[in-house]
DNA sequence: ACAACTTAGTGTAAGACCTACACTATGTCA
DNA sequence: TGACATAGTGTAGGTCTTACACTAAGTTGT
């Protein structure tokens, strides 16, 4: 190992979203110690000596949180020298995806973790604010190209339901007709043949996805 | 400084394009020293304690290529452990664009640098083909949403040349009204009212870039 | 039973946009 | 002045996007 050149704290964070309550809400917790202690950041935490970088997301994410299995991608590296008070720390941010009928149990907020409006979030740690807006910046052009939105999905679910989910990320409300035009006709998504009933009205034909892990480029 | 945690070597790399003898092409450079002596590589290196992860591709691409002033962006971090057979080295690695006309010189090979078609790279250390991959993908993929390719065009160009630079990136023929249309009216590009004179035929209008710097999304 | 309520589900017409396609214009050079 | 080479231009057909309002099928309360 001929390298002794300077070296960095590498780490990686996630920002996990999930809709709750008909909002964007994003993951946060609280950091244990000082300094910094009981400020809110993202789940992150330093890349081990043999691991992969998208591995580190997800184990930390799994270890402070309870969310695994969850879709996930690298979103952006954070590198200024004075972005940590503490000394030189490389971030690696990822965001992750997860479907609200997916958290079991993880939904509640407690000292340690709670779930936020990206529109509403408490002062974060470091530059993690200027993370989260890039992620959700990230997320809402992917909506427009990809079929990204379908990983918020448990596995059945009605268009209105996912028609929710593309208002809530994109903020603003959509048609339905094209609504359905645009994503009922996807080769990606099928009718399951059941229905779903509540409340007092019609109900409506539950979907599912083809193939639930992958996210696929249209147009 | 509380932080005595793992630490990684941390470096950038930069694939540089531009297009010469109507191709698209990538800046390799020969590694100087052993290990790898001699074998070809994105321009790159380490990350200095107290510099940015931009201000590093910048300044390494300058100083080892003699590249300066051009458009430059993060494209994505690489880090899996085994990918530095010395040891753990994290690259985040950028892509960047360079007029044609701005390579006083630069465009000569020699012993420590040279040009290369994307398509017919040699083999490269570690992967950087898949960065190289990876950048080109992103390059043909954002002519299609952004103005990305004005960052190729000198001060003033005509439409034919830029209607070439997206054909060589895109690796297929343009219809030439049509590019026109789309890419005439753009409204952050005007005629100077000046007309290039070369050959034995008509003359042709030249544009300019209202901000050079600047690349818009489009759409 | 039926009326009130709630959400699901459907079609169409106008305009914008995209695509394919071929000829004239204007310069240079022999 | 004719041959040559590239610049520059319009249109018609099809596809896609957008805006827009009513009927369908359940539940609940009377």
């Amino acid at each position: 190992m001929p390298i002794s050149p300077p070296t960095a704290v590498l780490a990686t964070n996630v920002v996990v979203f999930t809709i709750r309550d008909d909002l964007l809400v994003v993951l946060l917790r609280s950091r244990p110690r000082e300094p910094f202690q009981g400020v809110w950041s993202l789940p992150g935490g330093l890349v081990g000596d043999n691991e992969g970088l998208e591995d580190c997301a997800v184990r930390t994410l799994r270890d402070q949180t309870g969310v695994r299995g969850v879709y996930l991608e690298q979103l952006y590296t954070f590198g200024r020298p004075d972005r940590d008070p503490r000394g030189r720390v490389v971030t690696v941010a990822h965001y992750a995806l997860v479907p609200p009928a997916q958290l079991h149990g993880l939904d509640e907020d407690d000292g340690q973790r709670c779930w936020q409006p990206v529109n509403e979030l408490p002062s974060l740690a470091f530059d993690h604010d200027r993370i989260v807006a890039m992620a959700h910046q990230r997320l809402a052009a992917k909506l427009d190209y990809s079929t990204i939105a379908l990983q918020f999905m448990g596995e059945r679910f009605t268009l209105s339901e996912l028609q929710r989910v593309y208002e809530i990320i994109l903020g603003e409300p959509l048609d339905k007709r094209n609504f359905r035009k645009r994503v009922g006709g996807l080769p990606c998504i099928e009718q399951t043949g059941d229905w779903f009933r509540a409340g007092n009205h019609r109900p409506a034909r539950l979907y599912r996805v083809k193939q639930p892990g992958r996210v696929d480029i249209i147009k």
